[in-house]
DNA sequence: TATGTTTACTTGTTATGACAAGATGAGATA
DNA sequence: TATCTCATCTTGTCATAACAAGTAAACATA
């Protein structure tokens, strides 16, 4: 059967195999591409999308990595089947704790500032009073529902290269382990209920008044230096946050 | 400069970009390339090896996904710094944990039963359905307010021994740890928040409606045994939980 | 019928080639 | 001196091409 072209911008400064994910990643999501059904085969890929088969198996690669696809070797390429609930401590990034269980989840950014540090914003990552610092607001998904909304802060030199990066679908600890080199150490993390106000009730849908997480998060390097600050607001219907600590001898 | 050539054997049934990976990863792993260090560039690499470099880049993409090194695009290749060890963010006690900042707590014992364990209870605990157990509830005080509500469970044979202890000023951490000998080890935590009801309110003197953390805490010895299970219910306004934790090895 | 064999699919590996785009220092220019 | 441009390094993207290797069903053979 001959498969029905399809067109991607090519003009778009975006790269083609980026293009051809986001396509994929929305079949997936809207049920076009069904868990544990064959995904169409790279050539049918190559012919539909009118790219080299290099570009496509990029595109997959990544899907691969996200956990999205798995492939095997002689039959083809499936969809991934969101596994159940169990859980760690490990220091890990809503998004990477969630695709580790399976689980889809984007984020949408809310804005992206260079504002002047505050009192503890400048406190917790070591900073002058009126230092710079990049502020990034982001709403995170789960399931295509809103579950948290989280304000990050980072030494400005750090946030700027962030800008180019795609912050909807890669989580910011990622960037910095992989692509920055960034270690990443210890966090010391503070918990609290709180209510959700008028604002934040907006953001991840919520009435005012109803149960909120509030959790701030200060994430070392492994030669401890401060490097991420983040206030965590998670919706306390939706989500548990799980962890093992053990008993400290020293 | 002359980059010296280096063998692979293609005879090998091993793919060439993993073997080449290997070469790579010892050489990081025993310093000849050092952390924070340029590694050769994907040209020299291909020279040096005399492949192609879609193998070089095949390598090193594989060693950058597990983390040893990173790429600054216009720049080059660069080795991670090593993950420091293992985890643990620390578990304490509520009343170690307060002292050790200098606070004064005490525990009201509010009722001490055997009762047989619930579903959770006994899944928790590892017990049979309707096997016995020890519920322990309690309101703590922090400078003499009441911050919390801790529902404790306990083997039946392990409480029982508790009943002649002083639960208002011991940890049961530390009595099980000091005067039983055992040695706890890991605790699984799930946190969530919630709003108290009218008996909850009560007991911590807040008003229905207002913010609670609610924890679950289930302890373990260090021989993987499940010891002891909790419901911890913290006012949401004076009570801040706070953790350091570790950023695991994969 | 039972057992190989071929064939036609799939993904995996590798080569060569080209241009884009980021980083950086040397050299030209104001 | 200060600034801009450019050459040249780097990694990033994409194309075409070929063969290897795993899978499975159709087919041929004993």
């Amino acid at each position: 059967m001959e498969p029905k072209k399809e067109t991607v911008l090519s003009l778009s400064p975006v790269p083609l195999y980026t293009q051809i994910k986001e396509i994929l990643r929305n079949r997936i999501l809207d049920g076009t591409y069904k868990a544990h059904e064959q995904m169409p085969s790279e050539s049918e890929l190559t012919r539909s999308f009118e790219v080299s088969r290099i570009t496509v198996r990029q595109a997959l690669g990544d899907l691969q990595k996200e956990g999205l696809i798995f492939k095997i070797h002689g039959k083809g390429t499936y969809v991934s089947q969101p596994k159940a609930f169990q859980n760690l401590g490990k220091l890990q990034g809503f998004g990477e704790a969630m695709a580790s269980m399976g689980y889809e989840t984007f984020s949408q950014v809310i804005s992206f500032k260079i504002v002047p540090a505050d009192k503890t914003v400048a406190l917790k990552l070591g900073l002058g009073e009126n230092e710079m610092v990049s502020e990034i607001r982001r709403v995170r998904y789960l399931n295509r529902a809103p579950i948290s909304l989280d304000v990050t802060y980072l030494p400005k030199s750090i946030g700027e290269r962030l800008i180019k990066e795609d912050l909807a679908h890669r989580d910011i600890f990622l960037i910095l382990e992989n692509d920055y080199g960034y270690s990443l150490g210890q966090a010391e993390l503070q918990i609290e209920a709180m209510l959700a106000d008028e604002s934040l009730g907006r953001l991840i849908h919520l009435q005012e008044g109803s149960p909120v997480l509030r959790i701030e998060r200060l994430t070392f390097t492994t030669d401890n230096q401060p490097l991420d600050f983040e206030y965590l607001y998670y919706r306390g219907d939706a989500f548990q946050y799980r962890l093992r600590v053990e008993r400290g001898r020293i």
